[in-house]
DNA sequence: AGATTCTCTGCAAACGTGTGCACCTTCGCA
DNA sequence: TGCGAAGGTGCACACGTTTGCAGAGAATCT
């Protein structure tokens, strides 16, 4: 590796004016420095980072540990954050953290050790791990976002999707549609999903309609959803829309739908959350409601960015909230016609 | 940020002492080793890896450089790779290359300048871009191994996946079921993803299987997809299977197909190419081929660490190809009975 | 008791940069 | 001619580690 030192002997001058001339520093002859710089250029000089990363204490790195790739959310995650971060002019480190507790310990560890600048963390199913960890490392001043659901992390920058009004938008818009028995799959990993759950009540009690316990499923892999919608369908009164917690689970409902005969959404209404390309790869197209992943993930790095340049660790935490939207697409309409509902009131 | 210098003061003894205790060095005295442990924990001491790379003159680090992560085959490997290279004690860092050639070459120079210990280079659809880069950093000693495919690129590492083969297989499949008249929709977008096809025209041809231009039909956007479905069913003998270059296109395929009322595979059979998740998510499961991410992760990390581990960089390079396997679903089956076929031969 | 070995610790020199400060030259001006 | 200012360059230190080497005691051997 060619150094400042090997241009400079080249150049007849001191490592000093080598270094000054390649930052185009205005205390260097233009002459000098011109020449210098052709020099470098023709011995592939590049500065080590490494060294200079030392010199100036700072590396302009950002972390970013993220629980895994395979759930298409996350990918997307990355690829805005990583855009994002580059136009700032910001080196991304990467770390998988799998989701287990020891992982994530072990990536925040190490970007620390790296002195990476800041730190963007993105909670898993189980929420924030280690936050005990992370409020030892903002403590010590080391910048950290989260994003996802926390609880009681109120003194920690964070950025959430508002699943809440979501699920509330959701309930609105089968309600709105006629829908009044509606089943419920999935089963929320942590607290913040649960507010889907939340909204999606409150929408429904709003117009009064009845949400019993035998519709609503836990559900987490595709040999539960088979069950679960077996169930539903050998009800006395199947209901004619299904919420499916997210939108990878409305893909099997979809599947056992299908084997089963029924035709969406003539016979059935379905409706997920997440927005993923998967809605629109399936047919008919998913009603889901968008996560707004691209203001989710400005903010998250704004917010980091803010919190790096303004030195003040001590400033309040900020909570910033992304209220999704509803996507409406082919997979639900109106319950088929009163006739068949009035046939099942008329029996019982 | 907490030092060796403070700890050794903290234990009055010099930073050298430090420095070895906790690399739990034999030289130092059991005693004292642990009453330095213990300072350095409670102080909350983290060694500075930028410092130590610098000493050290390396930084177990590797670069991964990915095109981008829409496509879910990126995540994949991504996770992949993140895992092995974790396994092997090293950290990575991602780069997003975008598939610009400005870009693909600003990440390795980086890479370069933060003094990474090696490089994995995924090459987009593009194939490589900045080969004469490339080429001259592996000159230097910088190790490099590439993924995808790459013409001309004898003297570089290499992993591949064996396209032809793929493509064979799949040719084989369609004919053995009794296709006939096969048509293909997509387009290669470098010579690798070619190999496909001259896979799969080497099948046809073995059993004299006739496969006119007229249906070869070049597309890669829901648009282009669904005017070449309509081309295709609009033929006096529209053809009893669809090869598609790639999942993600086999899935427009199912929609457009669907929209007009065709079965698949009652009516029409459908195969894709990369064995996505997606796959299984849509309705009948395709049949498509394999990639075997895992393997071809697995070597592509070997590679590079075998190159760094043995520091001789003038060894031969070395190419290896994974042959994928396909994958038989619900999409493919045999065409509709032989009735129509000489329904419609007798009205010609 | 003296010599030798062994165990442990500190000194100091790197690794490759960036930068405050002093210095030297040149120039303009009184 | 003398002097101050301006422009350009080098010296030397610092960033926080790791590590070869020397050296101080203690322990063992002759």
């Amino acid at each position: 590796m060619v150094t400042l030192e090997d241009i400079a002997r080249k150049a007849g001058v001191s490592h000093s004016t080598v270094s000054r001339a390649l930052a185009d520093s205005p205390l260097i002859n233009p002459e000098t420095k011109k020449r210098i710089q052709q020099l470098a250029d023709e011995a592939g000089y590049q500065v080590n980072q490494v060294a200079r990363n030392l010199k100036v204490r700072s590396t302009r790195t950002i972390g970013l540990v993220v629980p895994e790739v395979s759930n298409p959310f996350y990918p997307r995650i990355i690829q805005l954050v990583a855009d994002r971060v580059r136009e700032a002019g910001y080196n991304l480190q990467l770390h998988l953290s799998g989701a287990e507790q020891e992982s994530e310990v072990a990536s925040l560890a190490s970007l620390r050790e790296h002195r990476a600048d800041g730190i963007l963390l993105v909670t898993g199913e189980h929420g924030l791990v280690a936050k005990e960890q992370v409020s030892k490392m903002i403590r010590s001043g080391l910048p950290i976002v989260l994003m996802g659901w926390v609880e009681g992390a109120d003194q920690i920058d964070m950025v959430t999707g508002n699943d809440a009004s979501g699920g509330y938008e959701l309930g609105r818009h089968l309600v709105d549609l006629g829908h009044r028995r509606i089943a419920v799959i999935g089963k929320p990993p942590h607290r913040g999903v649960y507010d889907r759950m939340l909204g999606f009540r409150r929408a429904l009690e709003e117009s009064s309609v009845d949400l019993p316990e035998n519709v609503v499923l836990p559900a987490r892999d595709g040999h539960q959803v088979r069950d679960c919608v077996h169930q539903l369908l050998a009800l006395a009164e199947p209901p004619t829309a299904i919420f499916a917690y997210q939108d990878s689970l409305a893909a099997l409902v979809y599947k056992h739908l299908d084997e089963a005969g029924i035709s969406i959404p003539r016979d059935m209404t379905v409706v997920g959350f997440d927005d993923l390309d998967l809605a629109t790869y399936i047919s008919p197209h998913l009603t889901t409601v968008g996560l707004h992943t691209e203001p989710l993930a400005s903010e998250f790095v704004r917010l980091l960015l803010e919190r790096i340049r303004s030195k003040a660790s001590d400033a309040a935490a900020q909570h910033v909230v992304i209220s999704p939207r509803i996507v409406v697409r082919a997979s639900s309409a109106p319950p088929r016609g009163t006739s068949l509902v009035q046939t099942h009131e008329a029996r019982t």
